[in-house]
DNA sequence: CTATTATTAAAACGAACGTTTGATTCAGCC
DNA sequence: GGCTGAATCAAACGTTCGTTTTAATAATAG
């Protein structure tokens, strides 16, 4: 054959199903001959290239997570030298956090919605070397946004920050996800695969513009009163008011 | 050969450690053998008992969330009967739907933690029996909520507010799930099984008093400036082409 | 050309999976 | 006592899993 794939082509393509297999039907309901057959290579191709199944997730993740991590920091060090000291406001710490996440689901190159879907489940998955994998991935980063964020409200406690941030990966991840219960409600299934990518990056444009007021709502939102170092509720809201639903109440 | 209780007991004890297990390690995670080991049962006990392990795990759910939604349109029933036909307030609404739900976490009886974090990471899951199992049993209380939500933000897009419900589920299971990221931060990890009892009722308490300033805030977010210029609902999407193989590259 | 190296192919490995079988036990009833 | 039907048990079922092995193939170097 005068095709030389020597050196690439079958490892991308490994990567490239098993980023699909695994985001449709989960780390452990994907078999290897499932990723091997529909990449058109050989069974022993993925332990030859990857050593095992779960580095194989892992490297799936790891082309994916290193550039996304790595912007991550880069955008938050070019706020914080723009600020100069000065602490960032959290609507620019949130879009710094998952706006550059949301990129990925607007570019095909970077693993789209399909690595999207595949994050915002394997986040949960319950596996230890998967929850190890991303401890380790995701150290730096969160770390990072937490003090901004720490320093961004001063007046919140830390703890409450910290909270708050889980919410709103919980939020993220989920609405990523696709596949829930929500369908119940609009009535549309999500198509586990080729799920027609022709507005698949107007998608995640819509759900980063849906996403993004959300998130900022709930962190900026007044404390619960009990907190037990009884700080005073100081309410940050109302800063960006443009249109406001209404609520009859205080 | 002490108590014998022919129509019960065993039972329990699986659906019990089954519940805990599929906590810990996930559907596909946990095998039968791990279950009947740990209920001491015969391996053939699940299979007489509940026919498949498939049925096993919706038998798990069955017998919490027959409770949990029940509970939630009665007391929808009750403020729709005080309110007098008069839209209800957001807070009330969220306060009924996550409110009950985070009672199940102060209530061993009603499941515990155990339960909440099962619910929150199976959620998530691809597996398709699983998402057609939660439609079903979900799909009246949420019917009934989203639009006690419609008339309580009349002014509010009613995709927003879908979206937003969508978001809202996301953050609660993810934070009721446990095992992610955020223990990167906080530094404790949260303990396979038997995770002391002592104070997850109060665990519990804590996380709803948190939980429910976010949701609350989140729903009551300004609204994204393009209000319906693009719509993301009402594709209707009827073709769905499961399982096609991988395509060539062009 | 041969030797070498990298990659694929085909087959088989043992282990673990969910499930089924067939015998056995035991209470309750005619 | 003998029968019935629910419940439990040990054992095995056939399948699929991730991985390994062995051999063949293609490209490169000396």
């Amino acid at each position: 054959m005068p095709e030389n794939k020597l050196n690439s082509d079958t490892r991308e393509r490994i990567l490239d199903v098993a980023e699909r297999q695994f985001m449709a039907h989960g780390f452990e309901g994907t078999s290897m001959r499932m990723i091997t057959s529909m990449a058109d290579v050989n069974l022993a191709a993925v332990n030859y290239h990857f050593g095992s199944k779960e580095s194989l997730l892992c490297e799936v993740f790891r082309r994916r997570l290193t550039w996304l991590n790595h912007e991550r920091l880069r955008v938050l060090d070019d706020l914080e030298q723009q600020a100069k000291g000065a602490p960032l406001k959290p609507s620019q710490i949130l879009e710094a956090f998952f706006g550059t996440l949301m990129r990925i689901g607007e570019d095909e190159s970077l693993g789209g919605m399909t690595f999207l879907r595949l994050l915002g489940r394997t986040l949960t998955d319950p596996a230890e070397f998967i929850r190890a994998f991303f401890a380790k991935e995701y150290a730096e980063v969160l770390e990072r946004y937490k003090l901004a964020l720490f320093r961004a409200l001063p007046d919140v406690p830390k703890a409450e920050i910290v909270w708050r941030l889980h919410f709103m990966l919980g939020a993220m991840s989920y609405a990523i996800a696709g596949t829930d219960i929500l369908h119940v409600i609009t009535g549309h299934g999500i198509g586990d695969m080729s799920g027609k990518e022709e507005d698949e990056q107007s998608e995640a444009k819509k759900l980063s513009a849906r996403l993004m007021p959300f998130l900022l709502g709930g962190l900026r939102a007044p404390l619960p009163q009990f907190s037990d170092s009884t700080r005073p509720q100081q309410v940050p809201l109302a800063k960006t008011a443009r249109n406001q639903p209404q609520e009859k109440k205080p």
